[in-house]
DNA sequence: GCAACCAGTTGCAATTTGCAATCAGATCGG
DNA sequence: CCGATCTGATTGCAAATTGCAACTGGTTGC
């Protein structure tokens, strides 16, 4: 049984997700629909480290955040999937964009997708939000796809960036 | 000149915040209107050690999330204000509060405050930030103050729960 | 059968954390 | 003026965490 520092809804949610790669993690499986421990470790730009991603990927799922399941047709390979309250993280996530695109050195490219979503508001993010219920948990889909707006809105930006650089 | 691991406006927001301290510091200082070492060290119920806490209010100053100054009367003394970006971590902060009183065992009188908060909604928030401009930055004041209330309702929760506990 | 791929594990050095003790200067009470 | 207390820290040290590189035992595709 575990103890916490204290009963404060920050502080124990800082006791989760108080680390610098959790929420990158959970930030891959979200937007960048990585489900494998390959794709975790090889896909993000950050490069974090095997023993560390299979850490977090284990003290996730305890925590309730990420599930773990067999693939079938590949009886090594697990399929990691968002849990209700890591699908919750949305609002957070969005603000935690929104402050670093205004506050940090974010690129151009990286930081449309967190404006989009921002300037979408809690509409959109509710829409996200069942569009990843129905990515993770399996429940019946409606709407458009906000993933698939958000993808071409980030492929557009690298497309214009590219170009920008190397005019012909 | 430092580097930094990717330009995602998420990882460079954590790469400045993403540990078990700095937020519980800024929380501090923000709703508790703790402003000296020793408030902070002593005030909060998590029980900062003396050495992380000079290690992170040495860090947020250098990130520009504070500022600190002499305070006049009391040559030793040091007063630590929130800068602007600090300031615009109250809607982080706030999904953060309604995360944790979601999905984390926190208490109910800790959590009153994140509730109001997160009812209140983008107003709220913004009335809040426009008063800690006023107390941190020195801008004029207007409108009642969204502290007083929180701290109000805290307190109200705290006696309702030791009334509860020991009903006369 | 074999190379490539899978999800991790292991060993190790460096860094960070947390605790207790300590510090020097400033202020307070008498 | 003098000891006690308060100030914002610093130091030493043990333990935990992080990050890197190499490795493992098994699986899959050809």
């Amino acid at each position: 049984m575990k103890d916490f520092r204290s009963g404060c809804p920050i502080s124990l949610t800082l006791e989760v997700l108080g680390d610098r790669w959790s929420l990158i993690v959970i930030r891959d499986i979200m937007f960048g629909s990585r489900r494998h421990f390959r794709d975790l470790l090889t896909g993000s730009e950050e490069g974090i480290a095997s023993n560390i991603l299979a850490d977090r990927l284990k003290r996730l799922v305890d925590a309730g955040l990420l599930t773990q399941e067999a693939d079938p047709g590949h009886r090594q390979r697990s399929i990691y999937s968002l849990t209700e309250p890591a699908i919750e993280l949305v609002p957070l996530l969005v603000q935690m964009g929104a402050w670093g695109r205004r506050n940090t050195p974010a690129t151009k490219e990286l930081s449309v997708r967190a404006k989009l979503l921002e300037d979408g508001g809690p509409k959109l993010w509710s829409a996200f939000m069942d569009e990843l219920r129905a990515i993770h948990l399996g429940s019946p889909r409606n709407g458009p796809s906000v993933l698939a707006a958000l993808q071409h809105a980030f492929e557009k930006a690298i497309a214009e960036q590219s170009s920008a650089r190397k005019p012909r």
